[in-house]
Parts: structure tokens; C-alpha cells; sequence
RNA sequence: CGGGGCGUGGUGUCAACGGCUAGCACGAGUGGUUUGGGACCAUUUAGACAGGGUUCGAAUCCCUGCGCCCCGACCA
């Protein structure tokens, strides 16, 4: 893409008091535009690394045996009721809204009841089992305070997956793999040393269930690590004898870390609650009724997008990982844009995403804005470059910068 | 939902005593210079969250509403 055609332009100042430095510094760099307190509008940049993400994801849920569908936002009252969460009083974060006729719809905070109520018409045998759909949505949770970014939203993105088991030992085991499978996730996108499976007892699905914290000084969560070997964390609110016996757990309390974290995914067991409230059932190979055994798996890859530039920035930008960045390639023409667009056009026919500054502007400005983008391979192609043999090649993560022939630089990137 | 802070061009501003033409910087436009780290000169552009009130006079004081940020609570 040329970037002389790229509406959006970086700002060399963040918005008023906007503190959240993901929000920082993707409103800086043009990802995002603000609309209002945690509701987000994805740019061009931003929009690419939000689908890479998302494709991560989709990929691995895929490779798990996931199956993809698309659920509705507009959700109504009496599916909701059959379990109780309509109520504003079980759950305060609801966008309710109405028909024209006024009839209540809400918009979905998440999806449990309206996939139960769904595969009622898709379950009957044991043979149909086990199975797992998932979508990646728009979700709307009316936060009473927004924040942080990306990091807490009230219209963000989510991908929720459910499992539909035939008995608990079969989910289990689907359980257990998910939580492989979410680490994967995490690994890929450049977090993983950094993330621990952890044990929780906040949800209201089931006693306990496991989250995902990636540790982050932008963390709203304090978590205290039990096995740095294993990855394995607890919820510091949690830290109590009776769950340390439950889960069967030995730990000197005086010698955990403690460290602020980011939740980046949670997954539960969520039983017969809303097989039961639906009907849900199948015929086991006796013809005997059985209950549906489900579970839940969240992520946020919008979240995630906010967690990524938390995690990777130093003071003049994002650092973006290569699996996520908007494109991997930033090439910088100084004042040889005919050597540029050649370059550009053969990486283009190779498949490599390019961002090409090919603007009329001072050469510091195009680093200062290519250094807040991020991108994490920079060329750099002036006369100064061609006599000293090519294109200058640097890391945004790092200082050394290589002069490669021209050749050579296309031989790398294929 | 409790508490605190705040609202000035597209952006920023601990700029402006209740009083002169609302200043400065960034951005954007035009002309020129420059060309490896947000360069320079000239010139132009564009602003008081909304509504009410006090006052001879309000960006400035008061009220209401709306919005934003932070701390806490909450977080399926």
C-alpha cells in the first residue's frame, strides 16, 4: 500500500488525557479512532492487525476441531429468560433496546443461551457429539466504566467458543486441550512467556474455571504465580486454603510473585445449566435421554490487539510482533522513488505486505511516523543507501541496521 | 454504581485579572528553501460542549444537561 494514499496520518501528540498507553498510541499512529469511551472504530492499519489476530485465533480453533459460524447481536427477551439473565438485576451490563412494536431485545453481552437454544435443532443422538462452534463477534457489555483502552470496551471484539459434550469425561478432555490450545494462541501472537493459566473462582457458570493472564503493568488483575515451570497461576483473590486444597495445590505463600496481569482469555465448564434450561438432550446409545455437557471459551482478540501494544513499545512507538504487524515491510524511499516502486512492486508480486512511504516529506518525519507505526521490518532506499551498496535493512526492535544489494534483500522476504 | 479531575480551531496547551482583535505550537493550504531523524522562511486557514442564568460586559462566575479521563466497586 502506498502510503501517500493512507487516509489516516500520525499524530505526534496523544488526545487529552488519554492515559491508556495502547490507546496512546494507537490513536497516534492512526489504528483506531476513538468514537467514544471504550468504543473503538478500527483504521486501515488498525484493521489489519485486528483480522491477523483474529485469524491466529481462528486457525488454531479451527485446528481444535472448531467450526465457524456467526451469531446475532439482537437478542430476544425470552431466550434470556429461561436462564434468568435477562434480568437487570443478574446482569447490569445489558444494552437493552426494542422493536418498533415494543417488544425487548438485548444486545449480546455473550452468546451461551442463544447457541443452547440453536442447537436444539442440530442434537438428538449421541452420534451428533461431541461437537464445538465458534464465532468471532462484535459484543456489547455496558460497562459503567470503560477503560484502558482497547483493554475494556463497551462494543469490542470477542471470539466465544462452546462445546457440546456427550458426558463430563468427554469435555474434560476437550477442556484440557483448550487450554493447550489457548497458550498456542498466546505463543503465536508473542505473549506466551508471559502468560499463565489461571486458577479462578470469580465466574457464575462454575465454582471454578480457568483464566489466561498475560503479565502487564497495564494489568487490572493481580495474580500470584504458583509454578513458573508449569505456567500456572492463581487469582490473588482466590489465594485461600480451601482452594489451594482443592486443587490440590502446595505452595509456600511467602515465596509467590505477585504481578499485575491482563485476563486474555477465560475458559468454563459449564455443565448442564443451560442444556437444562433448553432441553437440550440427546439419545444415548440405549435410547436413554441425556443432558448436553457444555463448556465456554473466550478471547478477545480486540482485547488482545491492546495487550500486544502494551506489551511491546518503547518511547518512540509500537513494536509490533511480525505475526501481528498491519504489514511486514515499511519501505522508505528518500529520494528514489523509481528504485522504491521497482522494489515494491516484486515484493507486492511476492506476497510480502508492504507499506511504502513514497510521501513528499523530510526523511525524519518518515522514521519518527515509521517508528510509531511499528512495523517491524524497515527498508530504507536513497542515494546515500545505493552508494553504499542498496537498501538499508533495520529491526524496529533494534539499532543495527544492514545494507543489503537489492537482490539479496528480495531473497529474503518471499 | 461511589469518589475525584476536566471540557478553548482537526490536535495539544498548568495562554489569557470578569474588559482591547481569544494567544502559542502542531496539523492543513499556497509560494519558496531544504533533503538520513518530526528542518526552515513567508503567508493563509480554522475555535469557547449544549442550554439557561448573573453582569454594562462571560472562555472566565452560577445552575442544569451531555461528554471525557482517573481511583474504587464490578467484570458472565
Amino acid at each position: 500500500m502506498l502510503q501517500s494514499k493512507l487516509f489516516t496520518k500520525a499524530q505526534k501528540q496523544a488526545p487529552a488525557g488519554e492515559v491508556s498507553l495502547n490507546a496512546q498510541l494507537l490513536i497516534r499512529a492512526g489504528f483506531v479512532h476513538k468514537e467514544m469511551a471504550g468504543v473503538y472504530s478500527y483504521l486501515p492499519l488498525g484493521l489489519r492487525t485486528l483480522n491477523k489476530i483474529s485469524d491466529i485465533i481462528r486457525q488454531e480453533m479451527d485446528a481444535a476441531g472448531g467450526q465457524e459460524i456467526f451469531m446475532t447481536v439482537l437478542q430476544d427477551r425470552e431466550t434470556w429468560e429461561k436462564t434468568g439473565r435477562w434480568s437487570d438485576e443478574v446482569v447490569d451490563n445489558w444494552f437493552k433496546t426494542e422493536l418498533k412494536n415494543g417488544t425487548q431485545l438485548g444486545l449480546g453481552f455473550t452468546h451461551e443461551e442463544a447457541i443452547a437454544k440453536i442447537m436444539k435443532n442440530y442434537v438428538a443422538s449421541y452420534k451428533d457429539l461431541p461437537f464445538y462452534a465458534y464465532q468471532i463477534q462484535t459484543k456489547f457489555r455496558n460497562e459503567a466504566r470503560a477503560k484502558a483502552g482497547l483493554m475494556r470496551g463497551r462494543e469490542f471484539f470477542m471470539k466465544d467458543l462452546y462445546s457440546f459434550s456427550k458426558t463430563k469425561e468427554e469435555h474434560d478432555e476437550f477442556y484440557e486441550k483448550m487450554k493447550e490450545v489457548y497458550m498456542k494462541v498466546f505463543s503465536r501472537l508473542g505473549m506466551g512467556d508471559k502468560t499463565y493459566l489461571t486458577i479462578s473462582s470469580g465466574g457464575s457458570f462454575s465454582k471454578y474455571s480457568y483464566e489466561f493472564q498475560t503479565v502487564s503493568k497495564a494489568g487490572e488483575d493481580m495474580i500470584a504465580i504458583i509454578d513458573e515451570e508449569k505456567r500456572i497461576a492463581i487469582n490473588k483473590d482466590d489465594l485461600t486454603d480451601e482452594v489451594l486444597k482443592d486443587f490440590a495445590v502446595k505452595v509456600d505463600r511467602d515465596k509467590l510473585r505477585e504481578e499485575k496481569s491482563i485476563e486474555v482469555g477465560d475458559i468454563y465448564s459449564l455443565g448442564y445449566k443451560y442444556s437444562e434450561a433448553f432441553n437440550l438432550k440427546y439419545k444415548d446409545e440405549s435410547g436413554q435421554d441425556q443432558m448436553v455437557y457444555m463448556g465456554s471459551y473466550g478471547m478477545s482478540p480486540s482485547r488482545l490487539m491492546g495487550a500486544v501494544v502494551e506489551l511491546n513499545s518503547d518511547a518512540k512507538g509500537i513494536i509490533w510482533p511480525e505475526a501481528v504487524a498491519p504489514f511486514a515491510v515499511h519501505l522508505i524511499s528518500l529520494d528514489q522513488n523509481e528504485k522504491a516502486l521497482e522494489i515494491y512492486k516484486q515484493l507486492s508480486q511476492k506476497g510480502v505486505e508492504v507499506l511504502w512511504d513514497d510521501r513528499q516529506i523530510g526523511a525524519g518525519e518518515k522514521f519518527a511516523e515509521a517508528d510509531l507505526i511499528g512495523i517491524p521490518n524497515r527498508m530504507v532506499i536513497s542515494a546515500k543507501s545505493l552508494t553504499a551498496g542498496g537498501v538499508e535493512l533495520k529491526k524496529r526492535d533494534s539499532d543495527q541496521a544492514e545494507i543489503l544489494p537489492i537482490e539479496k534483500l528480495l531473497e529474503k522476504f518471499s
